[in-house]
DNA sequence: AACGACGCCAACCGCTACTTT
DNA sequence: CAAAGTAGCGGTTGGCGTCGT
C-alpha cells in the first residue's frame, strides 16, 4: 500500500497556482478530461504533481463551483450535517451543491466553530457547554449523537457498497428500476419519473413489497415490538423520539442564530435533526428525484441498491412516508398518547435539506 | 508609517481505502 | 492473496490581507 510518491519528486512546483497554470489545466481537462491524475501534469505541460492538479481542479477550477459567502441555509445545513456526521466534509459537501469539502471545512473552522462556541455550544459534540440547559431531557438527544454517528458510519459503509453495486447498472437498469416503482406506485410515480421538478413519492406502507438490507431489516425488526416505529439503531438502548426530545412548538424557520444568540433556536434546529435517525433522511432522498434549476439531478432511484432499500425500508413499520401526513409515526405518541407536533417541523426540515441536496449523494 | 497580531483560505501532507497487477 | 499503484479524504500549514496599536 504505497503512498503516491509523485509529490516527493524533486523539481515539481509547489505553492500557489499561476493563471497560466490554471489555464493549462483547464484547457487540458476540458479537452481530454482528467483521466489519470498522475499522468495529467506531463500531458498538460504542468510541472506539478497529479495530486496538486486534482486539488486545484476540484477546489477551484471546476466549473460547477460556487464561491463567496455562505447563506444562512447553507450554514444551517452544515451545522445539522456536522452534528450528524462529524468531520466528514466530503459527505457534507454532497449536500451543499457547488461547495467543496475544503471550502466547507475552512468555513467550519473559521466561522461556524466560533459562532457555536460563542453561543456556548461545543462545536464537536454540539452539546451545550452548560449541561443544565439540556437537563430537561435534551441531553439525551445530544448524547445520542455520538451513538448515531457510529451508526451512521456503519450505514455509510453499506451505502457505499450499494452505490458501487449500482454503478454497474446501465440506463436500461434505470428504466427497469423506474418501471418497478411505477408498477408498485403507479399513481404516485407516473408523473414523477418524467417530471423535471422535484417530486416526493407518498408511499403507503401497505404497498411496499418486502426485500432486504440486512442491517436495516435487523434494525426494523428490533423495533417491531414497538409498532415497528421506535427508531433505534441496533445497538442502541435509547429512543430517538421521546417526549423529552421533541418540543411542542410551532413550525419554525431556522433563524440566524449568530445574530440572535438565541440558543433555543439552535437547539430546535439540532433537535429536529437529531430526533430521528438519518435512515429516515435516506428514505426521503430515495423517493425524491427530478432536477433543480441548477443541478442536473439523476435519480437515486436508478441506483439498484437504493431502490431495494426504498422498496424495503418501511417494510416492517407502520410509518407513513408522507410528509403531508405530518410524517406521523407511532413513536411520536408520548406515554400519555399525545402526538408529537414537531413531526411536521422535522419533516419539513429534512425535506428542505434533502430536496436541496444532490440526489446522488451517498450519505442519505 | 511601521509593526505585530489575527483571520482567512488555498494548498500541502500524510493517511486510508480502493483498484490493479 | 499480496504488493504496488492510485484516488480521495481530513488535518495542518503558510502566505497574504486586514486590523489594531
Amino acid at each position: 500500500m504505497g503512498r503516491s510518491p509523485c509529490c516527493d519528486k524533486v523539481g515539481l512546483k509547489k505553492g500557489p497556482w499561476t493563471p497560466e497554470e490554471d489555464q493549462k489545466l483547464l484547457a487540458y481537462i476540458e479537452e481530454n478530461g482528467h483521466g489519470s491524475w498522475r499522468a495529467l501534469p506531463s500531458k498538460a505541460g504542468l510541472e506539478r504533481c497529479g495530486k496538486s492538479c486534482r486539488l486545484r481542479w476540484t477546489n477551484y477550477l471546476r466549473p460547477d463551483i460556487k464561491r463567496g459567502k455562505f447563506s444562512l441555509q447553507e450554514e444551517q445545513t452544515i451545522i445539522q450535517l456536522h452534528a450528524l456526521l462529524g468531520n466528514r466534509w466530503s459527505s457534507i459537501a454532497t449536500h451543499l451543491p457547488k461547495r467543496t469539502d475544503n471550502e466547507i471545512k475552512n468555513y467550519w473552522n473559521t466561522h461556524l466553530k466560533k459562532k457555536l462556541t460563542k453561543l456556548g455550544i461545543d462545536p464537536v459534540t454540539h452539546k451545550s457547554k452548560n449541561e443544565s440547559i439540556f437537563s430537561d431531557g435534551h441531553s439525551k438527544s445530544a448524547a445520542n449523537l455520538s451513538h448515531m454517528a457510529q451508526w451512521e458510519s456503519a450505514r455509510l459503509e453499506a451505502e457505499a457498497r450499494l452505490v458501487k453495486e449500482s454503478k454497474i447498472h446501465t440506463k436500461h437498469s434505470l428504466q427497469h428500476q423506474l418501471g418497478i416503482i411505477n408498477s408498485v406506485f403507479p399513481s404516485q410515480s407516473s408523473s414523477s419519473a418524467s417530471s423535471s421538478s422535484n417530486q416526493v413519492l407518498h408511499i403507503k406502507p401497505d404497498t411496499i413489497p418486502s426485500g432486504s438490507l440486512d442491517a436495516m431489516k435487523a434494525w426494523l425488526k428490533s423495533n417491531e415490538g414497538n409498532n415497528g416505529s421506535d427508531l433505534e439503531s441496533p445497538t442502541s438502548s435509547l429512543s430517538f423520539c421521546e417526549k423529552g426530545i421533541v418540543k411542542d412548538e410551532g413550525e419554525k424557520e431556522w433563524k440566524g442564530y449568530e445574530n440572535s444568540t438565541n440558543l433555543e433556536e439552535y437547539k430546535d434546529g439540532m433537535e429536529n435533526s437529531m430526533a430521528f435517525p438519518s435512515t429516515m433522511h435516506h428514505e426521503l432522498t430515495m423517493i425524491t428525484w427530478g432536477s433543480s434549476d441548477d443541478n442536473a439531478h439523476v435519480s437515486v432511484a436508478d441506483e439498484a441498491g437504493f431502490t431495494n432499500l426504498l422498496l424495503n425500508s418501511s417494510n416492517s413499520g407502520d410509518r407513513s412516508l408522507s410528509p403531508e401526513s405530518g410524517g406521523e409515526c407511532n413513536t411520536c405518541y408520548g406515554s400519555g398518547g399525545e402526538f408529537c407536533e414537531d413531526n411536521k417541523n422535522y419533516w419539513n426540515d429534512i425535506l428542505n435539506l434533502v430536496n436541496s441536496s444532490p440526489s446522488d449523494s451517498s450519505v442519505f
